[in-house]
DNA sequence: ATGAAAGCGCTAACAC
DNA sequence: GTGTTAGCGCTTTCAT
C-alpha cells in the first residue's frame, strides 16, 4: 500500500544539499515574499537535482490545508454522469479552476456506503471545499457537510428555504418568460407539463407558468396542468396526450424540462397536430433529451458556463473567509428563440 | 483556505475521555487485533460522543498511505466522458471499489498545466495508485507517473511493446472473430475501414482484419482497405463511398470502430444497398456513436465490467506488492450477433 | 492487552 | 533575509 517510494528527498534534504535552512526551502516552493535572488536560486536547483516534490500529506498537516476540491455527483443512475448537461457543468468547474493551485477531484455518492466513505474523506480533510450536483431533495449529504463546517456549494436547491449555499437558475422566471412567449404570440390555451412535484425545481418552472398567466390575466385552470411522475420522454408523450383528449384547442405547450418538451412534441405530431403552426411547444434546455432540442423548439437555456463559474467563485470565497457568509444565487436564463409562431 | 474547522477533536481527546492511550484508540479505528472488548466499546463510545473522524492527513503522514486511487481521463475533448463507454468504465470500476476503504477520485487532464497539477498531486501522495483511461499514443503521463513508482494502471496501450500494466481488449482477435463470421456467410470482397493508424487499437484492429482472410486463404487487397483519418461516422461514410467505387461488387465491410460502421451503413443505404442483404457490415462496440448500433449491424462487444474490474484488480495488487510485477492483461471480446447475413 | 514515545515531512512563528 | 523550533494528528514500535 506504500506510495511515496521511500528514498523519496525531503525538504531537509533538500536544505542540506541548497546549504540552507528547512524554512528557507519552504519559502522557495511557496514562492513566498523576502528571499534574496541567489538563494531561491540555489534552493531551486537542488529540488531540481534531487527531483524534489512536496509530501502533500505532510503538508496538509502543518498547513490546515488540502488544496482540493470535490465535484461530487450524488446520482444512484450513474448513466446521467454522461448527460451534456452534467459534462458541461464538469468543464466549466475545471476552466474555473485552471488558474488555480487547486486540484479537481471528481467523486460519485451512488449508496450510503460512498457517501459515508466521502463525508469521512470531507472531513477528514483531503478536500478544502465541495460542490454538489444534482442534489435530490432528501440527500442528507449538503447537510453533513455544513455540520462538518465544509464550505459546500450546491448547483441547485432542495426547497425554497435551502440553507446551504446554492446556485440556481431561475427556472421560476425562466418559466415565466417562456409562457408570456408564447401569450406574446397570441396563445391562450397553453398546457403545461410538470415534472415530479418532490423536485423543487419541477415546482419553480410550475409556478412561473401560473405567474405568467396571471400578469397576463389569463385564467389558470388546473385541468392545463399535468404533474408527471418524471421528467421521461414517455411521460411527456402520456400527459400531452391526456392534455389533447382534455382540452382539444390546446394551441401551446409548456414543458418543465426538454425531454418532457420532447415527448409532448411527439404526441402532437401523432395527433396530426402541426407544431409549431397549431401547437407551439417550449422546454427547458436541460440537454437531457435523447433527442436534441431542434427546431421547431424554442427553449429556455440555462446559463450551464456561468453556473460553473460562480459555484467556484462563491467556494473559494467562503474557503478564504469566515464562515458564515451562507450565500445563494440565482442566474438568469435565456429564451432561445426557434420557432416561427 | 482552513478546513477540518478548529476544534475538531483529535485522536488524543478521545483516549482521553475513553481512559485510554493513544496508540488504543488507535488500534480500535484500524479495526487491529488484540483490544479487549470492552476497551473496545469505551473507545467507540468516546468516539460517537466527540463525533470524531480521523485527520486524513496525519494518517497519511504517518501510515504512507492515502486510502484513494485516481482514475484519470486524459482527453482534451472533454465531451468524450459522456460517452456511454467511459461512463460504464467508470461505473465498474467504481463498482470494484466499494467493498475496499479506498475513495475513488476521477480528474481530468485536458492541457500541460492540469497534467503538471495532477502529477504533482500524485507524487505528492494523495493517491496510493493511478488508473488511467483514453491515453494518447504520445501522452507523457504513463511515464511520468511509472518513474515517479506510482502504481499505474492504463485502460489500452500506446504501442505493442507498453511498459506500464495495462488493461485492453483483444482488439486483433475481435477483428479476426468479425471477419472471420463474415466469411464464414460466404462473404469473399470485404472492405476494411481502419481507424487513424497512430493508434495502437486502429493497428491492431486491421491487423486482425489481415489475420482472418489469410488464415482462410482469401487475398488481402490493400485496395480494400481504407484507414481513415479519425474515427468519426463521417470518416465512414467517406471510406465506405470509396470501397464501393473501387470494388462494386463489395459484399462486405469491416469497420474498426462503431461510428465508422454508422458511417458505413449510411453511404451503403444511400447507394442502394441492402444492409446486411447485399452488405454486411461489422463495427466494434466502442459506444461512441451517435445512433447505437442497432439491427442489422452485428459488433465485437468488448467487456467494459470486466475491464474495470479488471483494472482495479491489477491496481490494488501493485499497491501491496512489489512494484515490479508489470503486467499485461489482454480480455476477450465477444461477437455479438445482430443480423441473419 | 495497553501505554509511552518516536517519528512521518511540512508550515509558520519567532529569533537572529 | 534566513536559521531554528515547535507543533500538526496520526501510526507504529517497544516496553510493560
Amino acid at each position: 500500500m506504500g506510495r511515496q517510494r521511500p528514498g523519496t528527498p525531503t525538504l531537509e534534504e533538500v536544505a542540506a544539499l541548497a546549504g540552507v535552512g528547512r524554512g528557507t526551502v519552504s519559502r522557495v516552493i511557496n514562492k513566498a515574499a523576502g528571499v534574496r535572488d541567489s538563494t531561491r536560486r540555489a534552493v531551486q536547483q537542488a529540488i531540481d537535482e534531487l527531483g524534489y516534490v512536496p509530501n502533500l500529506a505532510a503538508r496538509s498537516l502543518a498547513g490546515h490545508r488540502a488544496d482540493a476540491v470535490a465535484l461530487v455527483m450524488t446520482e444512484p443512475d450513474w448513466r446521467q454522469f454522461g448527460e451534456p448537461f452534467f459534462t458541461e457543468i464538469v468543464r466549466a468547474v475545471g476552466d474555473a479552476l485552471t488558474d488555480t493551485p487547486v486540484q479537481l477531484l471528481l467523486t460519485l455518492v451512488r449508496s450510503d456506503t460512498e457517501r459515508q466513505r466521502f463525508v469521512e474523506y470531507a472531513r477528514g480533510g483531503r478536500v478544502d471545499g465541495v460542490l454538489l450536483m444534482s442534489v435530490h431533495a432528501q440527500d442528507p449529504l449538503p447537510d453533513m457537510l455544513a455540520k462538518a463546517g465544509l464550505p459546500t456549494v450546491m448547483l441547485g436547491r432542495r426547497s425554497g428555504d435551502e440553507s446551504v449555499t446554492y446556485v440556481d437558475a431561475d427556472n421560476t422566471g425562466g418559466a415565466r418568460d417562456a409562457v408570456t412567449h408564447l401569450l406574446a404570440g397570441g396563445r391562450r390555451t397553453i398546457g403545461a407539463l410538470g415534472g415530479p412535484l418532490d423536485m423543487y425545481v419541477a415546482q419553480c418552472r410550475l409556478r412561473g407558468y401560473r405567474e405568467a398567466l396571471e400578469r397576463a390575466d389569463v385564467e389558470v385552470r388546473d385541468s392545463l396542468i399535468v404533474a408527471g411522475e418524471d421528467f421521461t420522454e414517455e411521460s411527456g408523450r402520456r400527459a400531452t396526450a391526456e392534455l389533447l383528449a382534455r382540452h382539444p384547442d390546446l394551441d401551446a405547450v409548456f414543458a418543465a424540462s426538454d425531454t418532457l418538451a420532447a415527448g409532448a412534441l411527439g404526441a402532437l405530431r401523432e395527433a396530426g397536430r402541426r407544431v409549431p403552426e397549431d401547437v407551439a411547444v417550449i422546454g427547458f434546455d436541460d440537454f437531457h433529451p435523447a433527442r436534441p432540442m431542434e427546431p421547431p423548439l424554442t427553449t429556455v437555456r440555462q446559463p450551464l458556463e456561468e453556473i460553473g463559474r460562480t459555484m467556484v467563485r462563491l467556494l473559494l470565497e467562503e474557503m478564504e473567509d469566515s464562515p458564515v457568509a451562507w450565500r445563494h444565487v440565482i442566474l438568469r436564463t435565456e429564451l432561445v428563440l426557434r420557432d416561427s409562431a
